[in-house]
Parts: C-alpha cells; sequence; structure tokens
DNA sequence: GAATGACCTTGATCTAGATCAATGACAGCG
DNA sequence: CGCTGTCATTGATCTAGATCAAGGTCATTC
C-alpha cells in the first residue's frame, strides 16, 4: 500500500501537508530544469498544487494503462517503470534515482494513461505534480515549453537508441554499453564499475534473464577482461570490453 | 543521387524554385496538423523557407548522425526511417507514406542529429521544412507549441510500445499485432488485408528475417487462419489471430 | 528470347539465449 | 538456534529464429 499525505482524487487538492516552496526541502525539486526556469510566484504556485508521496519497496505507484494525472520528481529512493507481459514477464524500461522526473511526457496526450507501470525498488519519496498545474503554467511561458519539447524529444531519443540496441545488437554488447555507462573511475585502459541496482534488476534492463547475466559475466572474467567483488567490478581492459559495444 | 530543386547550404536559402503558399500544390501540407493552427501569414512565411525535394528509390536524404537541420513532410511516395548496425544487418523503424511528417522531433534537440538514416523505398517528393523557421513561429504560438508537444508524445508513446514488442511479444505475435494494424476491410470474423510494402521490408519493421515472415505466413495458411493472393491477404478468423496480438 | 536482378519461398542446419532444475550464500527473524 | 525468503550461480536441455544454400517467379533490359 502506498503510505502518502494523499492528494484528494476529487478537488486535486491536499489532504495533508502542502509543500511550501520555502521550506528548504523542495529545494532540490527547484534545481530541475524543468522548473529552474519559472519565476519564483509560478514555481510557488505550482507547489502549492503539488504533494508528497511515500511508498514502500514493491508499492506500486501506478500501473499501465491507469488514468494520467500527475507526473513525479524522485526526492530520494528508486522507482522502475516497466512493462508487464500477459505471460508475466517483466521488462524494465527505466530505473529513475533522486533529482530525476517521470511521467512528465504523458501530460500533453489528449486520453491520458500512463505506458508503463511505476514500482518501487526501494522505499521512495516523491514529489508528485498535477499534469493541469504544469500545463496551466506553460501555456504562457514559450521559454519552458521549449525546454520541455527538448525534454521530450531526448527521452524520445533514448527510446530510439533502446530500439537499436534490442535489435542491432546482442546481448553481450548490451551487457558492454551498460557496463560502459556505469564507470564510476577510469585510468588507462582500466576502470571501476559500480553496481547500484540488484543484479535481476540490470538483467531485465538488458531485456536478458538473471542466468544469463550470470554467465555473461563469468566468460568475461573467464576471459581476464574483468574481476568481481561483491557489488563492484574491475576493468582489466576496456579496449578488449569496447569492441562489444 | 538527389534530384532536387536544392536548398543552399550556407543561406538556407531556395537555389532555385521556393515554394508559394498560394500554390495549390501545398494545400495538402497547409492540411498538417502541425501547420493547421497557424496563421495564414504565419504559413506563407514558413513556406516561403521550405523547399521542394525529389529523391529516387534508394536514395538516401540524410545519415544518421548527420547534422539536423530540416524536418519534412511527405508529398508523394514513401520513405523509411531505419538504424544500420556495423554488421550491416539493417532495422526499418518506420515508413512513411504522403500526408506524414517526419524528423520535426530532432529540430528541439539542443546539438541536432538525426538518430536514424532515412531512404527512399520508392521515388518520393518531400516539403523540405528549416527547423528554425518553425521554432521563429511557435516561438510565441503557445497553441501550436501544445499541439507539437502533444504530437511528440505520440511518437514516444509509439516507441514505448515498440520496445515492448520487441522484449515481451514473439515474432508470431508482431506479425499478428501488424496485420491487425493493416485491415482494411472488415465483417464478422474475417478482413481481408493490404500488404502496402515489399514483404522484405515489413519483416524488418518485425525485426525479422524475410524467411521468418514466409515461415509464419505459411504456418498460419497451413493452420486454415488466412489466405495469402499476391498482396492481399483474406483472414478467416480473426479471433484466431488476434490471441497472438 | 536469353540474361540480369529483385523478390520470395523452402529446406537443412546452427546458435544465442531461454527455461528448468538444483545448490549456495546470506540476511532477517521467530 | 534453525527457518524462511531473496538473490546469485551453475549445469543440462530446449527452442525460436538466424543463417546458409538452392530454386523459383517475375519484370526489365539488351
Amino acid at each position: 500500500m502506498l503510505h502518502s499525505h494523499w492528494i484528494n482524487e476529487d478537488t486535486g487538492m491536499l489532504d495533508s501537508a502542502g509543500m511550501d516552496s520555502a521550506s528548504p526541502e523542495y529545494e532540490s525539486v527547484r534545481q530541475h530544469y524543468l522548473f529552474s526556469g519559472l519565476e519564483q510566484g509560478e514555481f510557488d504556485v505550482l507547489m502549492q498544487r503539488a504533494s508528497r508521496v511515500t511508498i514502500e519497496k514493491g508499492d506500486v505507484l501506478f500501473h499501465r494503462g491507469d488514468q494520467a494525472r500527475n507526473f513525479y520528481y524522485v526526492d530520494s529512493g528508486h522507482v522502475e517503470l516497466n512493462l508487464i507481459a500477459a505471460t508475466g514477464q517483466k521488462k524494465v524500461l527505466e530505473v529513475l534515482g533522486p533529482g530525476r522526473t517521470f511521467a512528465e511526457a504523458v501530460a500533453f496526450m489528449r486520453e491520458a494513461r500512463y505506458p508503463v507501470t511505476c514500482e518501487a525498488l526501494s522505499a521512495a519519496v516523491l514529489c508528485q505534480i498535477p499534469n493541469q498545474a504544469y500545463l496551466d503554467l506553460i501555456n504562457g511561458n514559450p521559454d519552458a515549453c521549449t525546454r520541455l519539447l527538448s525534454d521530450i524529444c531526448r527521452h524520445l531519443h533514448a527510446r530510439v537508441n533502446e530500439i537499436e540496441r534490442l535489435t542491432i545488437q546482442n546481448a553481450h554488447s548490451r551487457l558492454a554499453s551498460y557496463l560502459l555507462d556505469h564507470v564510476v573511475e577510469t585510468q588507462d585502459d582500466e576502470a571501476t564499475i559500480r553496481l547500484e541496482l540488484p543484479k535481476h534488476v540490470i538483467a531485465s534492463r538488458l531485456s536478458i534473464t538473471p542466468e544469463t547475466l550470470s554467465r555473461l559475466l563469468r566468460s568475461m572474467t573467464d576471459d581476464g577482461i574483468l574481476t568481481i567483488e561483491d557489488r563492484l567490478i574491475f576493468v582489466h581492459s576496456l579496449s578488449r570490453l569496447r569492441p562489444y559495444d
């Protein structure tokens, strides 16, 4: 279940605590590029219509097909956006941590329904912003509108890349790309990678099974390309990892 | 090669014939929802900066990674947007016919490069519109901006669906979905489908090989679900086709 | 009317990755 | 403490779909 200062479905107003932009805890929201271009007054109005949602690990924030009335900013914790097949197979599209927004693109569809399901990977605190509140704001704010366009185009671009990865790359290359995307430290031909997510989540992100992920990593260590130590991976030869990418 | 009244790369102005909005041949462009909301004066300005491009079958309009300075409206013919792997494999993302626009989403990225390659499937006539011309226009036209947002979100949505098809559906279901999307006539449990594209293009669109497509259609006819007659497919039992979807 | 080339089909074989099944390694908890 | 649940590994097997190879059907061109 969701444990939250929940928004009243009918009035769109807060049931309990509202968000006060003066409160330092929402300064982080203010920094996000979707909001940074707003006047302080505009931002205040927006935050008055926003609310705070606390969810526990495994909670579902919304299901695919639900009416989309809000979008979200992640304060703390992690959530995943996934697709679930009739057969029960799950594909993780994206994992979002603090500072990221999601579902903002859905706000602008007429018959707005979430195209994905959102599930918490850990306890998380979110800022929930009604689509209409934001729409009211950018109507008459061409600057914010252009920024939003650019934001959504980046998403679109990311999806095109994802389709490419799925169709013209194999599991091996997808893993290599993923690893190269998560390097935390590098020097010469070596690098250190920190796996922030449980392996089975990474597997789903890469559209492979946990077994296959395990075997791929195994074969890479056997080939001497890398060493695994708990959640840390040491790449000994970036030049041998990269060709797969 | 491209045979066109080509736009001058440096000045962004026409080398030869410009587009005159008064000319009846551009009325179709005017109808498109990206332009229908514009004032006549705005539209005229836009068309003065647009140009006409004629391409032959197999011509490449732009390559993936090229600087994106224009987007396009299809007057006649068909073009495909594809991705090509290092190994030479090709994946067709989308096929566009008369009345469709493409690459408009790229206009709003800062470092704008085409994320796909555009190739003509047949001789085609396109209307080429400089991104900047359209950007100038919607700057100060919140209505056009919102419509554009909605357009791009629909694209985004389509990509999410595509990813779903690729990851949690198999080739059989993808074909079924494709067929159901291309029904031209239906009654009761039967339907007629017209294949507008060569089978190998359809195959790539579905991310399968032509051989597999041929075999899948074969097995469906063997099962009595459908009959194929040249480019026409008669579905005898939609209820047996649909479950795959 | 042979020749070329674009499509499509069909068969034989191969393979990446899934699935099924068993076992470990831990963490939390009564 | 042993118990239960979660996560990861490893092996054995299976399979969807790719790849390779060979024809077959047209339309176009010389």
